[in-house]
DNA sequence: CGCCCGATCTACAACGATGCACAGTCTATC
DNA sequence: GATAGACTGTGCATCGTTGTAGATCGGGCG
């Protein structure tokens, strides 16, 4: 900076004004110093500014794996509304371990972001205050309400109450929910169950609990297994409520091996509308939760609080829509 | 730090001393400090590191996009690779868009990145120039070749031919391939096509042009429209090659919306193993590139140019396998 | 006993940008 | 014609850290 000032002819204060577009510049000078900046290939030192502005235009994005789809698919929304935000995405994967979920809190790392983006999948509501934290935080998800931050998230019940219902819609009675979470009273598995309860009672179908299948962590090879243990159980199944794509994309992997026919014999519906519920054979019915609009509503509230906005704590509940496909098409 | 330096009762410069363990500091002096250090819960500001260091311990990786699974197991895989070495790793998304991929390699974003793992999947040799960047880089793919800079890759030639052979074992002979770019004489599609046909020469079979199908991007989508477009030529066909796993599961896909049976009738094998390809119906066959060593080889090399590693140019070409499922067993 | 050397610590000047206060230079306005 | 107020541009201090050179102190050695 200090060269383009020299062949400029302007002070080094001057150039700082040109390339933050201060406005009061003569067109001659401001053209002066562009000659210069381009003629010397200058780029302005970021690591300077940012020391001197206390600002690196970086944002944290944490979340438990980016090999899970549905969070890579949130990542690449993610970074897509922050470049339409002038602003870059440094990732941490957390592995949905609570202790690392809790270190990345107040890891080093939170020096060089101006905020976070915050997607837990092990924290529980014991774990409020460790979500106070100085900088701006945006919550994904649904672990943990109500605190001292802003909260993106959608709505479980509603959702989960409406997958349901579109199977009861088709007729189906004896209808499954792999994935559930025993003794949990927050998150997804917790809040989608209630959904799948309400619709069962609002049809008057009786709620059987040999029908509700555990299964700790969503993926794929936990759908499959608890499809497995559900058919092998005994009990009349005409209907799977995958807790979430991956889980139902798993039961659809052993309906197959079993030569059991989808949606003939049974019905399966997942949650999330990752890209692989569009391929599956058969493609598979879900619900599509507004992951672009989580996105993009998360980076615009982390980068208003960046700015320093100091409205109240929001929380955002983002629209969601059931997709019909093969696996639920009669 | 200055505070710490005061509460202690040394400098500034011992307490810069102390936390970046300089040798020469008497126990009592350095204990000091860290109880300094301790009680105003102090943390080292990178900003101000990073100016004088000329550092910021963050490497990039640019890639087509995460939604495309192999690239979210890839990012995956670096960013792991990267904790493990102390970097943190920005991620940005090309698009695939040659555009794109050159300003990736200009970008102001540079200036925020020690270094950049780069994979392309645009650009070509006539780009070669654009390449010779003034920072650390490591080139993935096989996009371009022989040039100033370290390159991390797999044998795709072999790999192809190796998954074209396991077709052959299985006594298919009228092996199509999807997704082939036409005229393109470098990158993976080229690469795999020739091991196809050097597969194809080994066992005397001939090639026949009907049985590659051309298709631009490697989606699922492409995959599905590329056998639509195979099995409505009415040529015979007894296996389909997919050359990467997107496009085999939309041949699946499509194979199954046929009813045509796999691999009774049509026998499918992918390139990539991303994790789908365990739980499709029926799973596919696949080539395993060896994703964890290419990530932890790229990083590893990154690392070593950013300290300063003058080493002349490597190429490192990784390990592969074929893994066999149902898509491809008798 | 004096000198040299290593261990230990300190002072100062950067790294490259920007906020602030201030000095001129020009318009409007009365 | 004087004066307030807007335009333009400058110099200096400063963000928090580390490299460099140098000060101080002991101990070993000839």
């Amino acid at each position: 900076m200090h060269d383009v000032a020299k062949l400029a002819g302007v002070s080094v204060k001057t150039v700082s004004n040109v390339v933050n577009d201060y406005p009061h510049i003569r067109p001659a000078t401001r053209e002066k110093v562009e000659k210069a900046i381009a003629e010397l290939d200058y780029k302005m030192n970021i690591s300077a500014r940012n020391l001197r502005q206390g600002r690196t235009g970086i944002i944290g994005l944490a979340l438990p794996e980016l090999s899970l789809p549905y969070f890579a698919e949130l990542a690449d929304s993610v970074i897509r509304a922050a470049e339409a935000r002038g602003v870059v995405v440094l990732i941490e994967q957390t592995g949905a371990d609570r202790q690392h979920e809790l270190e990345v809190l107040t890891s080093e790392r939170r020096q060089l972001t101006d905020g976070l983006i915050f997607s837990p999948l092990a924290l529980g509501p014991e774990d409020t205050e460790a979500l106070k934290v100085d900088y701006p935080l945006v919550v994904l998800g649904e672990r943990i309400f109500g605190g001292d931050w802003d909260h993106v998230t959608m709505n479980n019940v509603e959702a989960a109450r409406a997958a349901t219902q579109h199977l009861i819609d088709q007729g189906r009675r004896r209808i499954a929910v792999i994935g559930a979470h025993a003794g949990e009273t927050m998150g997804s598995a917790a809040l989608r169950l209630l959904g799948y309860q309400a619709a069962l009672a609002a049809n008057g179908i009786p709620m059987d609990p040999s029908l509700v299948v555990e299964g700790g962590l969503w993926h794929r090879a936990t759908g499959a297994d608890c499809t497995t243990r559900l058919l092998e159980s005994g009990t009349t199944v005409d209907a799977i409520f995958g807790l979430n794509d991956a889980l139902a994309l798993g039961a659809l992997h052993t309906l197959h091996a079993r030569r059991i026919d989808v949606p003939g014999e049974i019905a399966v519906i997942g949650f999330d509308d990752i890209e692989d519920a569009s391929y599956s054979s058969p493609t598979l019915s879900t619900i599509a939760p507004g992951r672009e609009q989580i996105a993009a509503t998360a980076v615009e509230q982390l980068v208003a609080r960046i700015g320093g906005d100091g409205e109240p704590f929001r929380r955002v509940v983002s629209d969601f829509e059931v997709v019909e496909r093969e696996s639920t098409r009669v």
